[in-house]
DNA sequence: CCCAATAGTATCCTTTATGTAAGTATAGCA
DNA sequence: TGCTATACTTACATAAAGGATACTATTGGG
């Protein structure tokens, strides 16, 4: 068994965990990655179930990760615009990554169940 | 008290994020890429924190979802052996992407609170 | 005056995740 | 008999995440 250490700092992973995980910065994520800067009420309504508070929490965190944009136009009603930062944009093969294991994972999986009768 | 069925999951990122989310299973996954089979005493000494009932309960995840595989060994005392299924292993590059974007990361965002006073 | 529209906050509640402490099984040994 | 070693399991308790609902602020239009 080789002993390499590309490990040795553990945090990594889980920095890295931190942008991505809970139930709905994936999603958020992954929409404004493809689609680009979305107001507040658009992101609403691109996740039915997701509240208010949740998205703006979620919002909030990735804004300070520095991940995602915030823009406040000074207009009565309110408009808010967010958008994946420059900088964000180095989490996409990640993200990419994670989603095309994935997908073959689920695959792997409906195949196994095939196998045993679990 | 229903049971998780991850192949349920709406989107690829949730599927990959099931298994490497949570307090202890990327560093349980670290360990035995890093240094092959191990007993489950030997994991619990290798995560000085952890609980005997969370570690059986995230291996238990983790053969599931046939990363891990468990040896049971009929002797008494009893003895058990964990290691990395071949399939498991195609999740190491993105273990290895994740840790390695995560640290830069930190870095990253130390950078960004120099700059400004947050 | 009253309302609609937007992007939030505030408060309380439920559901998951994780933790603590104790109990189970059994061959070998003193 | 009673103790040790190992890998668990069970019952209960707390911490963290997520959700429901109501409330706020502002201003142009009826």
């Amino acid at each position: 068994m080789e002993k390499k250490q590309p490990w040795q700092c553990r945090n990594g992973v889980e920095a890295a965990l931190e942008i991505v995980v809970g139930k709905w910065k994936p999603i958020i994520l992954l929409h404004l990655f493809h689609e680009g800067t979305k107001r507040f009420g658009e992101l609403k309504s691109l996740l039915p179930n997701i509240t208010q508070k949740m998205l703006t929490a979620q919002l909030r965190e990735l804004e300070q990760q520095d991940i995602v944009r915030r823009v406040v136009y000074p207009e009565v009603p309110p408009r808010v615009e967010y958008s994946i930062t420059e900088y964000g944009r180095s989490l996409e093969p990640i993200l990419q990554q994670m989603h095309d294991w994935g997908a073959a994972h689920l695959e792997h999986m409906k195949a196994r169940r095939g196998v045993n009768g679990s």
